[in-house]
DNA sequence: CTCTTAAGAATGAACGATCATTCTCTTTTT
DNA sequence: AAAAAGAGAATGATCGTTCATTCTTAAGAG
């Protein structure tokens, strides 16, 4: 690669600069679009020259598929805060609007849907979304499936497939709205969360 | 206008030509986005030379906006199947992963997602968007208010916002997720939409 | 410590391609 | 024949990418 053959100092640099350039990339591409984020104002907004940026990526679409990969180790790394989240609906209704940056834990929604629209056209993006998404899954299917005893729901492996699938579902319609409808009032998304979250949380009625 | 100083002859063909454009710019718009998109990819779709697109648009955007509002007029149409529509789950389940071709009654997630992303960037499409949520959003709180005597679920009008807006979001990720896994398991996916549309409509718990 | 020098880092102008839009000319309709 | 509809090449702007060049850095020689 590109540090191989220098030392570690200018490893850490190159390093330092491919994240300065995918933070202003993912920032241009939240204002602008994937199509309509030029290569001159994401140099920009990195503050340096355009050509600079080609040392450290072989081009767009290699940036692209840098941010996509990277906000799937973010969302790896949430994972492990699920388990720990009891006030889930707090959670969501608390973080809805926040402004996400580069660093932040949170993808922001017209990237979110930006992707998974270009998802069904680029197969490289699909794969990349098909494993964020799995992992998501299998977290939610364990939560589901673990006896209570052990702080999970207890429920059947075909129970929490379903359920998990609908959480799905609903954080996703979550980042829709929230792109849609940004200035919602946070009181009410909480409480009708609560409501539903409590009952894909709950076990199965039994057939009458 | 165009048909002002000529007949109704005129007038029909005119409208039929707008048809045609915005038909293929739809199909054009799913395929690459909104932005990819060329106007000699359109106008090849169309069948037409590119130069006629603008004796029926002013511009790509107007073509955008058109076809916003087109989607705008198949949406308060669709809210009067809402309440005739006793198996909301098998409908949503049996419609996933259709194809929507421009005079579907259902929108193309693609599109669907690009647009709500565009609609954080664009304050007409934001505009647009707005005023279909609120009609959508209407449309369920009144069947969600209305007594169970005349076919509606007597909520009280604050359940009833609440539940409506978790409604949005579970069909709206129900668009993201068809997006990102084309080929799901309908039968899991019906059999799970059940189970949260009936606790959605099901009457509140009270507070022991 | 200073000078030399070579390589990496960075620049920004230049290039070819593409795009939205316009315009002139031709075809069709009435 | 007049007017509307349509075609398709031309235009100016913009974009992704490349490249010749300059600046920076740091290490080795004296």
């Amino acid at each position: 690669m590109i540090e191989a053959s220098a030392g570690p100092r200018s490893a850490v640099r190159a390093a330092a600069q491919r994240q300065r350039i995918l933070c202003a990339a993912q920032k241009c591409f939240v204002d602008r679009g994937f199509h309509a984020a030029s290569m001159a104002t994401i140099a920009q907004t990195a503050d340096m020259s355009p050509g600079l940026i080609y040392r450290y990526f072989r081009g767009k679409s290699e940036i692209i598929l840098a941010i996509i990969e990277q906000q799937l180790e973010v969302a790896r790394e949430r994972i492990g805060e699920l388990h720990a989240t009891s006030d889930l609906a707090g959670a969501l209704a608390g973080s809805y609007g926040k402004s996400a940056d580069c660093n932040s834990e949170h993808i922001s929604p017209p990237l979110f849907l930006e992707l998974s629209a270009q998802a069904t056209r680029d197969p490289q993006i699909a794969a990349a979304s098909r494993a964020s998404d799995a992992a998501v899954r299998a977290a939610f299917v364990q939560v589901l499936t673990r006896s209570q005893a052990e702080g999970g729901y207890g429920l059947s492996k075909a129970e929490a497939a379903g359920r998990a699938l609908m959480l799905m579902c609903l954080f996703e319609g979550l980042k829709v709205r929230e792109a849609r409808e940004p200035q919602i009032d946070r009181r009410m998304l909480r409480a009708a969360l609560e409501q539903v979250l409590a009952a894909i949380f709950q076990p199965p009625r039994q057939p009458s």
